[in-house]
RNA sequence: GUGGGUGUAGCUCAACUGGUUAGAGCACCUGGUUGUGGUCCAGGAGGUUGUGGGUUCGAGUCCCAUCACUCACCCCA
């Protein structure tokens, strides 16, 4: 009989490591309350559709990365690749807009795409992310951005860039689309046989190229910049300018396009340096046609996702403190069962974190146990303590030992400093 | 989808150019006389060497296949 393993590219977090994820979702959770984003939380799968008209059906979400089949009614369904789509549909199917102007929301959540898994990718994993709906303006940028940040810096996150461009607004991309065609043209027999596809279907993409040749060629190309209307360059200038009020740092990086169809204007993205070749810890944009595009009032957006498994491999493995039991309880025999199982019950319903042994085990392995535990106080209480009413608690610290009443112990360990 | 690397106990690793019964540390369990932890000592359990073939008198070791894990390409968080 062979064991049946989990899928590949998904992993269990084991109790050691689930510490680390809490202690992260707490950070996480907490700054999100200051800067005053709710929490929204969507369904893990979503009709198939949703992804094909939000994503884009070019982009390699799409194309080759989901999880989807046919349920028995015959809808075509997917997992989540991405929280983007489902929360901005969520968002038009309750009207969130209609009920007030601005909208900030967050999000932990698990996403799932058909990837080769490798360090820093697999195909369940978490991300947190917002989406700010409402507002075009440049100051919901900056605090988008600074949000992210805040997270990492508060998380003791090191050796992070934060890269940031404009792809300018729509008009502005069909120019600039147009211009880096013309500009390419003459190099099309130069150019790898992805880059030929994307001159046809998504030619910004080209300029993400590792190609060292192309990049060369791309030296000289036009820069989306110069197709920036004048609306445009104000709002990248006054983000960049509120990042420097913020002390924020930052690098602009013209060839930042990112992968998804629906961006517009800024785009951002987080690497650090403690990863491997997945290094983006983070990323996002602005994305102000993508409501209207899913069928809602035309509604401005901006949102990032960070990686949760990315953010916790460059941390790499510090020490998290777990709570510690409090009061170990050793019972010897029989006869003591009832007392011992109530007595661990009433601790408990004080907030002492109690354990108990279940095992029936010998008095030297329950002590052991209790030491391994790192418990404060052992109660011992056997056929001699039941008797007399009263049970031994030995400090595992100095070993010393003292008789107490067993009626009051609870009131008695209540006033110990455990 | 493509390429590289690695598979020996729960974990970390040994086993010279093929040669007896595959070892160690940690972890686990039991003892060191009645009911007292950590340290120490003694003992125990735990492996079809990922799996299947092949070469050989003989394979953990060599060859082939397969699976798994892992890193990288592509792309992304």
């Amino acid at each position: 009989m062979t064991s049946i393993r989990s899928i590949k590219g998904t992993q269990d977090i084991l109790p050691g490591q689930s510490q680390r994820w809490q202690a992260l979702e707490t950070t996480i959770r907490n700054i999100m309350d200051t800067y005053g984003y709710s929490e929204i939380r969507t369904p893990a799968f979503e009709r198939t559709e949703l992804f094909s008209r939000g994503v884009g059906t070019e982009t390699d979400i799409v194309s080759k990365e989901m999880y989807s089949w046919t349920d028995q009614g015959g809808e075509n369904l997917t997992l989540k690749p991405e929280l983007t789509a489902p929360v901005v549909r969520s968002f038009i199917q309750h009207n969130l807009g209609g009920q007030s102007p601005m909208n900030k929301l967050y999000y932990i959540d698990a996403l799932f795409r058909r990837e080769r898994p490798q360090k820093g990718r697999y195909r369940q994993f978490h991300q947190f992310g917002i989406e700010a709906f409402g507002s075009e303006h440049p100051e919901i940028d900056a605090e988008v951005i600074a949000l992210a940040m805040t997270v990492f810096n508060n998380i003791g996150l090191e050796g992070l860039t934060l890269k940031l461009n404009s792809i300018g607004s729509p008009e502005c991309r069909s120019d600039y689309r147009n211009a880096l065609r013309d500009f390419l043209k003459p190099h099309f027999s130069d150019l790898s046989e992805t880059s030929q596809k994307r001159f046809e279907n998504n030619p910004l993409r080209i300029l993400d190229t590792k190609v060292p040749h192309e990049i060369e060629i791309l030296k000289d190309a036009p820069q989306i910049s110069d197709s920036w209307t004048a609306e445009d360059k104000t709002h990248f200038e006054e983000v960049c300018s509120f990042l420097d009020e913020m002390g924020i740092q930052y690098s602009i990086e013209p060839n930042l396009v990112r992968g998804l169809d629906y961006y517009t204007r800024t785009t951002f993205e987080i690497t650090s340096t403690a990863l491997g070749a997945q290094n983006a810890i983070c990323g996002g944009g602005r994305y102000d046609g993508l409501v209207e595009m899913l069928g809602g009032k035309p509604t401005p957006g901006i949102g990032f996702a960070a990686g949760m498994e990315r953010i916790l491999l460059a941390l790499g493995n510090v020490e998290t403190n777990s709570k510690t039991t409090q009061v170990y309880i050793v019972g010897l025999g029989d006869a003591v069962r009832p007392t011992v199982v109530k007595l661990a019950e009433d601790l408990r319903h004080n907030n002492i974190r109690t354990q108990l042994d279940v095992l029936r085990r010998s008095m030297k392995a329950q002590m052991r146990d209790a030491n391994k535990s790192s418990a404060t106080i052992a109660v011992i209480i056997g056929d001699k303590e039941l008797k007399s009413g009263l049970a031994e608690i030995k400090d595992l610290k100095t070993g010393d030992q003292e008789p107490v009443k067993i009626k009051g112990l609870v009131d008695h360990i209540n006033s110990l400093t455990l």
